[in-house]
DNA sequence: AAAACTATGTATAATATTTTTCAATAAGCA
DNA sequence: TGCTTATTGAAAAATATTATACATAGTTTT
């Protein structure tokens, strides 16, 4: 009798059951047979499914406490919502003692909505297929990004070159890269990366690299740069944070989960690579030894 | 071509997104956002919801190759039956479309779960106490990285010159700190990320520079370099991922985080350097102008 | 710089949905 | 049985939803 607001439609229905009809019996039993998406049609669906008139429904609806068909819909939806956007607790707290308004825990909630919200949207087939053509080394990769994202171009560009040769770093805001586009030839790759702000210079370079026939492949956001219209391959990233600026987090996920699966691809050339690599810096003792 | 009827709307908008408009992009990124409840009301909510026109949404299921909004409804609504009726569906998948073991899918748990762990390790006294050191224009502030994470080093270095002056970064791998160590005073910070393979001109940068009185804030992993002796805040994150190296997501984040907070605490001045600097990009024309 | 094209929203027409009315039927009761 | 009341659905009215036509703003091409 409480708050009906809270209650849901099947807990209705089962509360009030005694009082339905034998129609409304058939239609109650409709919807709890395939709950609750045998209610989230029209009422006429309903009621043809359920063999009964279509005021029928409304009249259940109403009696059930809603103030229509309609009514009970939304409410629906909005049951299914709580339910279905819920799998990891979305208000956990994540840093302890922080209260929740503290930046870090915003600052958390944002940066996990943006990769759950950008990993629903990448196509898990395009992501094998750049993960093949980087593991290529026939042809030759070359990598660019703009003013922020240079940082994460070169930190992928770092990490490639261990796995393989022929990895170009395209030189940042420079005016160099014609020659490297010079250099491009039929089936190499470039990789680009270009957040809002999107650079004029990575949307020509973009167009003079395809039109040398080089495949594009695109770290973009969620609005989508006008170099996407010249890629073969566009991942859209989420990258609002609650900041002045735009968060590159997702964007270095998904570019060590590409790493990571260029290296198993490659595994049996990278293996001695990266062998060759530790004993140089071995020799160099660049790095102490790790216990 | 093949079976539509199987492909979920869902698919079909990463398939064909880049054949949508800008107006059509706002809308899938609210059908996406809260999948698949937003577009189950009616076309008016939706089109509201995505501040787009109700013939834009229209014109979309069409283009998705149904034959009108009701129809995509309706597959929606089978979509949603077939998920919901599967008592598989318990784990949740990031990538929908790609197996749980998919390389996507277990990085992305992976690196969840280093967020996680991370955090609750991180004393949020300590972050504010490290942004507000860093947010002391006063002091200098010098940031140095390693092989790996330098380009973590640079990121930062590039967000925090604009928000504030006297910021050095420290060229990575060469032997020039000592220059840098020379015009370190009494209450400089040193921002330090070691990772891992932890170097040793790190650890010896890290002995000098707090010799001369400067503050070590120090990044590092889960096991702690040795530099974090000399520190007077330690970040310990957590690395570890599938893949042959570890992964910078978290420090990634615990920058932008720091980031956001020295930003808010010197807004007032940061106000003018943020908007000179857009000045600037105006003029340049290096970017596009964004709508 | 003008022309051609594309994208988008407003207004409106077409269509579907929901509710109301009311007559028919069934059920309860003296 | 016959009277009363409750239940139900057909049909129509009221309302909401969806699609179309068209004008405008924006973009690209020439």
């Amino acid at each position: 009798m409480s708050n009906k607001r809270s209650r849901t439609l099947a807990e209705r229905i089962r509360e009030n059951f005694d009082e339905l009809t034998r129609a409304e019996h058939q239609l109650a039993d409709i919807i709890l047979e395939n709950y609750p998406v045998s209610a989230m049609g029209s009422i006429t669906i309903l009621a043809n499914a359920s063999r009964v008139s279509t005021p029928t429904v409304a009249r259940m609806a109403r009696k059930l406490g809603f103030s229509g068909f309609p009514a009970m819909q939304i409410a629906l939806r909005e049951e299914l919502e709580a339910t279905i956007s819920n799998p990891i607790a979305k208000h956990e707290r994540f840093a302890e003692g922080a209260p929740d308004t503290h930046i870090l825990n915003r600052f958390a909630d944002a940066a996990l909505e943006n990769m759950r919200q950008s990993l629903k949207r990448i196509d898990p087939d395009a992501f094998d297929k750049v993960a093949a053509l980087l593991s290529n080394s026939e042809s030759d990769v070359y990598v660019a990004g703009g003013r922020i994202t240079h940082t994460i171009a070169q930190y992928f560009f770092t990490h490639m070159q261990v796995i393989r040769k022929g990895m170009n770093l395209i030189d940042a805001g420079s005016s160099t890269w014609p020659h490297f586009v010079l250099n491009m030839n039929e089936g190499d790759v470039l990789v680009a990366f270009d957040i809002r702000r999107y650079e004029r210079d990575l949307l020509r370079l973009a167009e003079m690299a395809t039109a040398r026939g080089a495949t594009l492949v695109l770290f973009t956001d969620q609005w989508g740069s006008p170099a996407a219209r010249h890629a073969r391959h566009v991942f859209n990233l989420r990258i609002e944070v609650p900041s002045a600026w735009d968060s590159s987090v997702v964007t270095l996920f998904l570019v060590e989960a590409l790493l990571a699966a260029v290296q198993t691809n490659t595994w049996g050339e990278t293996r001695d690579r990266v062998e060759a690599l530790e004993e140089l810096f071995d020799k160099t003792k660049l790095f102490r030894k790790f216990s």
